[in-house]
DNA sequence: GAGTGGTCTAGACCACCTT
DNA sequence: AGGTGGTCTAGACCACTCG
């Protein structure tokens, strides 16, 4: 009703429209998780076209803030919210598991689960890109083991880990194939004495590609968090595992922090 | 020509063709940095509206595998290309500069830089968020000191940069905001004997809002990585660090790596 | 000036959820 | 059944870049 858009304005009608709504929010006209004016009703209300509505919601979906429900409605996120704790030097050791509830860590509620399809470790041999040749210390192209899983980690949070072993280190233990379906490399290695407390970290962020989005069920305008742990013994690289998470549901902690969110 | 969409799957038209494409760039035919077909020539080749066109490049900008260039084209972009290696632990330190020279190490070529609008340090007084109370450990609410500042960081980087001071450093040192202006609070805090080796670390990404997508001139389909640095001394919090950081441009690391990218 | 992407209109039909 | 978001058409005009 009284809002009104500037026609003649340099700036376009639906970021101005996105304005307004991201201003509803702000300010609490707009309760989180709740409620959202349907696409037709914001039609009428600020005279343009749905393509104009759409389009200012799709801008407010890319930062996170809102989420559409196919046939119920739109709904304001805060794009903060659901974030829990995760120990960044403690991601790579334990295994992933098949339901959220198996990791629930008795502290605290922990709510809203996303369903994902678990995938078990498997294992294949692949040639090193540049990038985890570099992180690994071989040459590029050279094959190493490569384990793959998905499921859910510390936290209850969905997640994607590759492991990728060391030639050296496979050599030495007389790893195959075989020995590692269905077993978390990490955990092997540690019943093998291997323990890493050496060893570092490295953190990325992107959109996921469709595969990635969908295996780990990323919500529109939601980044995946990728660390990368570097684990060494005696100064050599053992492996290196990789760890994917969808950033809306992690904060990730390098040292102990006492943070009572 | 021969590509052909699928009228009655029940796969949308524009992700069928967002598909065709990225399998395109995969494969190769469509090289990173170069040309795309514009929207008028995929319209004819696929038989498609304009609007189907849009929705499917919007898809592969919003996974941050293509720009588009208002009047010259869309082009085809590497997301893991342009990132540089920067060291978490070193990042609160160094004070932002104004233009992207003065901070080149002299070690490789450092290509592309983004145009930003720096910030000089300024200063005022804020209550304490429950976030940022939980990591300095005070009173949410609490009135204490927030120095920000937008510039070049390390290797270049846009960065935006806040500060927030405990109360009792501020008491102790008898800051006042006046002292602070135009100097980075981290520096300050270095001449007077504070160094905070000791420390935490809390890594989040985001996309940005629309402020901050600004500030840093960050591109669509790319997230923000936040690095919140808690500084310590003698087991107290003295100060928190934050630093924002567009990810396509930054890799994160924690910890001396052999790296050479 | 020709070609490109950006914005906007006015419609239509569909798939899905809620009641 | 009615309301919601998702997809798609067929057009139009504009702002920008480039040769």
């Amino acid at each position: 009703m009284r809002p009104t858009l500037e026609r003649d304005s340099p700036v376009p009608l639906y970021q101005q429209l996105a304005g307004h709504l991201r201003q509803d929010i702000a300010e609490g006209r707009l309760p989180t998780g709740v409620a959202f004016p349907s696409e037709r009703k914001l039609m009428a209300r600020y005279q343009v076209t749905r393509t104009t509505v759409r389009s200012a919601i799709g801008l407010l979906k890319q930062e996170g803030m809102v989420v559409a429900e196919h046939g119920a409605g739109s709904f304001v996120r805060d794009p903060k919210a659901d974030r829990r704790l995760v120990d960044a030097t403690q991601l790579s050791s334990a295994r992933l598991s098949a339901s959220p509830d198996g990791d629930r860590t008795g502290s605290g509620p922990v709510r809203s689960f996303r369903v994902i399809a678990p995938i078990e470790p498997a294992t294949r041999r692949v040639p090193a890109t540049p990038w985890i040749s570099g992180l690994l210390q071989v040459e590029v192209g050279t094959a190493v083991l490569l384990q793959e899983s998905v499921g859910y980690g510390a936290e209850g949070i969905p997640s994607l880990r590759r492991a990728w072993v060391h030639p050296r280190v496979e050599r030495e233990l007389g790893l195959a194939e075989a020995d590692l379906d269905g077993q978390w490399l990490p955990d092997l290695l540690a019943s093998r004495g291997i323990t890493a407390a050496e060893g570092e970290d490295v953190v990325e962020a992107m959109m996921p590609a469709p595969d990635l989005k969908r295996v780990l069920a990323v919500p529109d305008g939601v980044p995946v968090l990728q660390l990368f742990r570097v684990m060494k013994q005696d100064a050599l690289v053992v492996a290196v595992i990789e760890v994917h998470l969808p950033a809306d549901l992690t904060t990730l902690v390098f040292g102990r922090t006492t943070l009572g969110r």
